[in-house]
DNA sequence: TTTAATTTTCAATAATTTTTGAAAATTCAA
DNA sequence: TTGAATTTTCAAAAATTATTGAAAATTAAA
């Protein structure tokens, strides 16, 4: 396969994974563009590449910011704005996770709380069943975040031999 | 708060949720709706709890039980079908993981095997970068694969247990 | 069988999300 | 300052995704 054809599977591919990541197509298509980009690219590159409109590109790139997934890069006596991917895919997956938990895992667990704390007599079926099942998701997701915590705080070698370990 | 409206609420988020990970709202709801239910629900119980349309709901309920998330229940005498939801909630987190695996990572790594094989000379900055990009996914995608099938097969004990070690 | 209950399908419609592009705002070199 | 280059905004349009509801298919009791 040559360069050109698998750059554009990469992009159109890394746009469908994306979608099913809580990330819009064209945004993580831009974030593939950059990924595999050896130089940063400013908004006209990314407009060109993926022909796409200038809106557009603008307000996924600040999203792609705001997630901390790309940066933006100053190159002396440009008046243009660069961009740049972090190359380093733990880190990638790393802020990802942060952003996840902080968007989604931390309010569901606030929730839960208020939820678990329900009126009504335990012994009832129907309130049982609910506490029951609020209980066992809360349980199953304070867990995961205290480990995503350490996740997130570690090392790309550090993690992956760990888990090499423990699950043999 | 009472429970009628702890109800409401766990469902309606549970269904925003949902839209985070993959799957739909609806079926997210309904999913919602079976986990907190004493009994096992039919269609009508689940059209009317929910007020959405019988095509809606049974499309819905397909796919929630080819997720492995709900499944048919008999209940002898009756003609109408039941459904019931895996309330083991580490059971219905191996489900989707095992879904989610199948349906998106693999796939992605089978492309990246492709992708990795791109003709030109590695020398070439396009090339390097493009190929030390799709690497570095490739190897923290295969190191996840493994890492979820140990999961997919660990209990949740042992799962919670080995964490809390690793991850002190 | 026949028939009534129940489930499934799917074209049409509605709702939601994404994209466009032109205007407004901002930035910076002169 | 001024004004051209560049970035940002956002209402309207397009594209995508979800939902409806009625008709068709299936099921099982009589």
């Amino acid at each position: 396969m040559k360069l050109t054809e698998a750059k554009q599977q990469f992009i159109s591919s890394w746009g469908a994974f994306g979608t099913h990541w809580g990330i819009n197509r064209t945004m993580a298509q831009i974030h593939a563009l950059l990924l595999i980009s050896p130089e940063p690219a400013t908004q006209d590159d990314v407009m060109e590449e993926l022909d796409i409109s200038r809106g557009n590109t603008n307000m996924n790139i600040r999203e792609l910011i705001n997630w901390g997934l790309i940066e933006r890069v100053l190159i002396p006596g440009e008046r243009k704005e660069y961009f740049t991917a972090e190359k380093d895919i733990w880190k990638v997956v790393k802020q990802i996770v942060k952003e996840r938990k902080k968007r989604e895992l931390e309010p569901m667990l606030q929730l839960l709380d208020k939820l678990e704390a329900v009126e009504g007599d335990r012994r009832e079926k129907n309130v049982k069943t609910f506490v029951d099942t609020i209980s066992s998701i809360k349980k199953l997701g304070k867990q995961a975040d205290k480990t995503l915590d350490t996740m997130i705080k570690a090392e790309e070698s550090w993690f992956i031999n760990s888990l090499m370990k423990i699950f043999k």
